[in-house]
DNA sequence: CTGGATGAG
DNA sequence: CATTCTCATCCAG
């Protein structure tokens, strides 16, 4: 007990060597999805913006000292030719997202999201079985090396990470290649120093960090806030102690970080600084809950305040079929004008409401249910605040939230197609409403003029993750094809039933459908509800049988474990032939 | 369970 | 500092 130091280096918690861990960050996320969407913005200065902030700008523009997170106005003034567009709207974001994310699920179940941008993937799995089938010894490291690697780990986690990196380059490949996003990857032993090395080497590069280069990495950091979970509020608390530096957080005595900071957090940053993270990679499944938000300078009218939260909830409810679920309770977020300045105060009140809105019940009348929602938004929108005395809103947030798992068996195939149908009904209006949208050039630029007429892949989601209904054999199967192959044009193009894989269709428009939706949604929204009621003639349509294919699902995850493992041996077995001595 | 604080991108 | 638009986790009431 007197002994702190202990625990630390004895127990091996969070430094033990025996996991794999890839961290893939993709590059300034949002202009490279609004690059993809429209390909001549790519050789021109680009930002995102959402109101009168920058978030993210692309590398052209970075060369005038345009930076994430500036006012509009100040990185207008360091580059004038800056092109604009605006982000506030996630969809795209989104969704190609959930791209991203099921592309790496293909390597490992282990893929947990970190936002829209970044994923760690836990490949210890694929690497083992990778190992086991490649006898020829031979590694080399893909990719940048991080510090030194003069003396070696015995443990066999040199070669663990060896693979590791050639599996991280492959990722990369297949993000580029399959959906056109160039990201930056890290390959370490935990989720920390994985994290903290893939922004060593910027922007479409990775890099490896092996254990003698642990202590560089962590001293290399330029201070606490560095460190994940460490934000602003913590980073003060701890300057308040004079710890500013890693090496003073490393050298400060246990106890007196605890009385500041309580045990929890105290022991788990001890460990932070000297690179221990013992954390898992926790695979992300669906949300615990779907909002939406608008910020803006002034609301002080009811009125205003329910047509803001009209608008709000039919996109929400957009969002929502797409999810599938059913939610239990909803929440209005409001922020107050704060002269005081202090920092942004947010307040929230949320309430159950019955499931029955939902259910895809003939002779539900969706306004109806859209109206008793509006009614409970207004609701708790007065219970944060007093109507007969004056105020004054800077934002208004509405989510959903306690969802519901749905019934087995029928249920389930009925919530299926509920989502996807409100997804071509959506469709659907937009080819009828708005006419020749644009070009698509979305994904690699090679496949510019794909049909437009499939459905959206949404059904990919609920492939890999917690419900086990849709047929695994797509995600074999496109794991085959987006290896072996080079073109993965091609055999989409070829294959007429495949109309639910992983085409990237970003540029049609969905934020365009989105929006127009909510416009005209006095319309749109019968068309639409009365096209989810309509069940039995939707069968046909979608062609059941695709997706309600009576699979054995038995042990898929290995099936593609083995195929990923084989297949990368084979990839490296001949891209290794000259090098191999 | 609810709502606020904090932290992530 | 947050600023944007989300989402998750932790914790006190």
């Amino acid at each position: 007990m007197e002994d702190d130091f202990d625990q630390t280096l004895d127990s091996n918690y969070g430094s033990s060597h025996d996991k794999v861990i890839v961290h893939l960050d993709a590059d300034c996320f949002y202009a490279q999805v609004e690059m993809l969407k429209n390909p001549e913005l790519r050789t021109l200065p680009l930002g995102v913006q959402q109101k009168n902030l920058l978030v993210t700008c692309n590398y052209v523009a970075r060369q005038f000292g345009v930076k994430k997170c500036m006012l509009v106005s100040d990185a207008k003034r360091l580059c004038p030719s800056l092109i604009l567009v605006k982000g506030e709207d996630l969809y795209d974001y989104r969704q190609m997202s959930t791209k991203m994310t099921l592309l790496l699920q293909k390597f490992s179940p282990l893929v947990e999201k970190l936002g829209l941008d970044e994923n760690f993937v836990d490949v210890t799995q694929l690497v083992a079985e990778t190992l086991k089938s490649d006898f020829a010894g031979s590694r080399n490291v893909e990719g940048h090396i991080y510090g030194d690697i003069t003396s070696r780990c015995d443990c066999g986690c040199y070669e663990r990470l060896c693979v590791g990196s050639q599996i991280a380059s492959e990722m990369r490949k297949q993000l580029k290649e399959e959906l056109g996003v160039t990201c930056c990857a890290g390959v370490a032993y935990n989720k920390l120093l994985a994290k903290l090395v893939c922004s060593t080497h910027k922007p479409n590069q990775q890099t490896t960090l092996f254990p003698a280069g642990v202590s560089d990495l962590m001293l290399n950091l330029n201070n606490v806030r560095s460190l994940p979970g460490i934000g602003h509020r913590t980073s003060e608390i701890l300057q308040s102690l004079g710890i500013s530096s890693i090496e003073q957080l490393q050298n400060i005595n246990l106890e007196l970080l605890e009385h500041a900071l309580g045990r929890t957090l105290a022991e788990r940053l001890k460990k932070l600084s000297v690179g221990a993270d013992d954390m898992v990679v926790k695979p992300t499944g669906k949300p615990q809950s779907i909002g939406l938000e608008d910020g803006f300078r002034k609301i002080s009218l009811e009125s205003e305040v329910k047509d803001k939260c009209e608008v709000l909830l039919q996109r929400l409810m957009i969002l929502l079929a797409e999810d599938g679920r059913i939610p239990g309770a909803i929440r209005v977020t409001v922020r107050k004008y704060d002269n005081s300045s202090r920092y942004s105060h947010r307040e929230s009140r949320q309430c159950n409401i019955p499931s029955s809105l939902f259910l895809p019940k003939v002779g539900t009348l969706s306004s109806n249910a859209h109206n008793k929602l509006l009614t409970s938004i207004m609701k708790l929108f007065h219970k944060i605040i007093d109507i007969s005395k004056p105020f004054h809103l800077t934002l208004l947030g509405v989510a959903f939230t306690k969802f519901q798992e749905r019934n087995t068996g029928k249920g389930s195939i009925t919530s299926f197609l509920v989502k996807d149908i409100s997804v071509q009904s959506v469709m659907n209006f937009q080819n009828i409403s708005l006419h020749g949208v644009e070009a698509m050039e979305c994904s690699s630029s090679k496949n510019a003029g794909k049909q437009s007429g499939s459905t959206l892949n949404y059904a990919d989601k609920s492939g890999s993750e917690s419900e086990p209904e849709p047929s695994p054999k797509k995600t074999r199967a496109d794991f085959w094809r987006g290896s072996r192959k080079r073109s993965l044009t091609e055999s989409d193009k070829d294959s007429p039933n495949k109309h639910r894989s992983s085409e990237l269709r970003l540029s049609t428009g969905e934020p365009i459908n989105e929006v127009d939706f909510s416009k005209l949604s006095d319309g749109i929204q019968e068309e639409l509800m009365e096209s989810c009621m309509s069940l039995p003639s939707l069968t046909d349509k979608l062609g059941i049988s695709d997706n309600s294919t009576p699979n054995t699902s038995m042990s898929i995850e290995d099936n593609f474990q083995t195929n990923a493992s084989q297949k990368l041996w084979k990839r490296l077995g001949s891209n290794q032939g000259p090098q191999d001595q």
